[in-house]
DNA sequence: CAATAAATGATTGACGCCTATCATTTTGAC
DNA sequence: GTCAAAATGATAGGCGTCAATCATTTATTG
């Protein structure tokens, strides 16, 4: 037996197609009774209204935007591919992406992007945020017009936006300490690098990291980049060389180029008894590096599933569902050598039916 | 700009509709140079046929039936569950799946629900697979009838069914193997249990750790349980009595349940410094030991994606659609208790677009 | 050039739902 | 019982595509 129609549940309920319409869309002025036997008949049959049939009469597309930085580093290329990715596959459920790069660390160029939003009907905007008033007032506007933002990767405040999606950085950080612990239960010697600890996840990764450290292992002091890969792999060296006993860094944000650099020179000197070296984000040197031995882990936040998840919640959102709770925590990824992802193949597969 | 419909291309290509659908939809008898207007303007204008107004004229609906075993343990517990899960998600895409539970171990219970399948004009149909001369002839006549046969979680012969979607078990053994590899810096000795090295999936996770173990870790000889959990937990605690300095353990197969036991003995007299324990798969009684601090890692195989997968691989194949290179492959994940996954809240949520 | 085949155009009724209009019936108030 | 208000019925056109029919034009062949 075929799915039920709405024809079928207005005969079952003895009233015309009409009223049926009316109760399942609620568009009011229908009695009680009626209200209750169009109910009855949808359970009653099992009826499931067919979206796709729903979305064709309704001509509903929805229009949404990522605004995602510019030449910020590998990740922000990952998750640029990603929406590129999505874009390909959504357009078949009337969903059109557009990608547009942002310099990064600008706030006012942000906001100059979020304003240009304005006028263009969209039904969503994704951003990474960057914490700035004109930003702030831009996203506000933007939703006063009845468009959903959401923040990615970077939040700002929470009631400033429709809803954030990003890592949780302190179970990243928990996970790399919960790691970095049992390779060394006997006790050992870490070294924390970080971009800085003004950054927020940065910090949040840090906090993690050292709760579930065991007092056996001592953390030496958190070396801070800046992004400046030359001083990264002198100090890194320098560590390695006044702690000849050094069992374990952890690189807490990106920008790995100097770190690894400084890594490839021990592995010359002491290939048998390294330390255990964690890092974020697997970006492709750093797949590269982690085929090679050089490094041990990597702790992931998939770009692929933030991605996923944007566009389903600003979907929802925008249909005016609500969101589950918590919904948008990404839970980080662990990875060896052995258990990478298979990695993207060119582009989209361009599936044309017979 | 709206998208462009068939109308659009047929007008952009100077041709009539009728024949912008007999070049999309190769119905044939379409002059070469028409052929090629047609496939011009397709592109010139990026139309992308609409698929939903496409399969609401076509009608055409999927029907797929899962046979998966009952009583099997709580991994395929959680593999039904995903199951239903799905089911009711996918129907919106007129996809209509039916569970169907077959007694475990049992190749002639199996034969029988394949066969049964044979005039229900299936699309396709999922099995959880037995080497079975019989089990072997029905998915044949299956496929005869042009139904897609997928293989999920343990496969037959390769060319016997369309395709086989399940764990990397060389590379599950391998990521354990690397864990044990980092938690046994300095050398130690690591047990490992499996259900039976006959098992092929067994065999293989065990392959993969020896692989990847240094020669400084001692690998104990391997305790067969054959799902025997009082033998397991008493020759557990055997071997923690005799060998004092025990490192890890590794169990390969599924049935914790004697081994769990076992190690809440332990807890109780060397909490300091008990063995490493890495398991397989993220089902309840595994979280909540994981989370009570009783095991460390968890690799598991994330039935959830295999389900998805299967769906995907059964739409594609039964569209004639070729699957991708190496599709249906697994990578595990690794998991612990700062990392895991949320569980599934309730029942699938009712979206009611207002 | 006629006869035939091949290619193309024109059009139509689904598919399941949305949205709107207008006519008709039922209900409630007085 | 009258009259307005509320509820219901009936129906139509459209969303973009599929699948089919039939008429018409163009190309091919002898």
């Amino acid at each position: 037996m075929r799915k039920p129609t709405l024809m079928d549940v207005a005969a079952a309920a003895g009233v015309s197609y009409a009223t049926a319409d009316r109760v399942l869309n609620s568009r009011g002025g229908v009695a009680e009774k009626s209200v209750l036997r169009v109910m009855t008949a949808i359970d009653q049959l099992g009826y499931k209204r067919d979206v796709t049939a729903a979305n064709l009469a309704r001509g509903r597309s929805y229009d949404f935007v990522f605004l995602i930085p510019s030449q910020a580093g590998a990740f922000f290329n990952e998750l640029r591919a990603a929406v590129r990715r999505e874009a390909h596959v959504r357009i078949n459920d009337r969903i059109a992406i557009t990608l547009e790069e942002v310099r990064a660390f600008d706030a006012d160029r942000l906001a100059d992007a979020l304003e240009a939003c304005r006028d263009r009907n969209l039904a969503g905007v994704c951003l990474v945020a960057i914490n700035s008033t004109r930003v702030r007032a831009a996203v506000q506007a933007l939703r006063a017009n009845g468009v959903v933002v959401l923040t990615l990767v970077a939040d700002t405040q929470a009631d400033s936006r429709d809803a954030y999606i990003g890592l949780d950085n302190l179970a990243a950080g928990r996970t790399v300490g919960r790691l970095m612990s049992l390779a060394n239960r006997d006790g050992g010697v870490v070294l924390p690098i970080a971009g800085s600890l003004d950054a927020v996840d940065h910090a949040q990764r840090y906090a993690g990291f050292l709760e579930v450290l065991p007092k056996a292992v001592t953390v030496l002091p958190l070396i801070e980049t800046f992004d400046r890969s030359e001083d990264v792999a002198e100090a890194v060296r320098k560590t390695i060389n006044s702690h000849p006993n050094l069992s374990g860094i952890y690189s807490i944000g990106a920008g790995h180029n100097g770190l690894l650099a400084a890594l490839g020179g021990i592995s010359d000197t002491a290939p048998n008894h390294r330390p255990v070296v964690i890092l974020h984000d697997l970006v492709d040197h750093v797949r590269t590096a982690l085929n090679g031995g050089l490094i041990d882990a990597v702790i992931d936040q998939k770009p692929d599933d933030q991605i996923a998840m944007a566009l389903d919640a600003m979907k929802s959102l925008s249909d005016g569902d609500p969101l589950p709770p918590n919904f948008g925590t990404i839970v980080p990824s662990l990875y060896f050598q052995d258990n990478l992802p298979p990695v993207h193949t060119g582009g989209p597969i361009e599936s044309q039916t017979s």
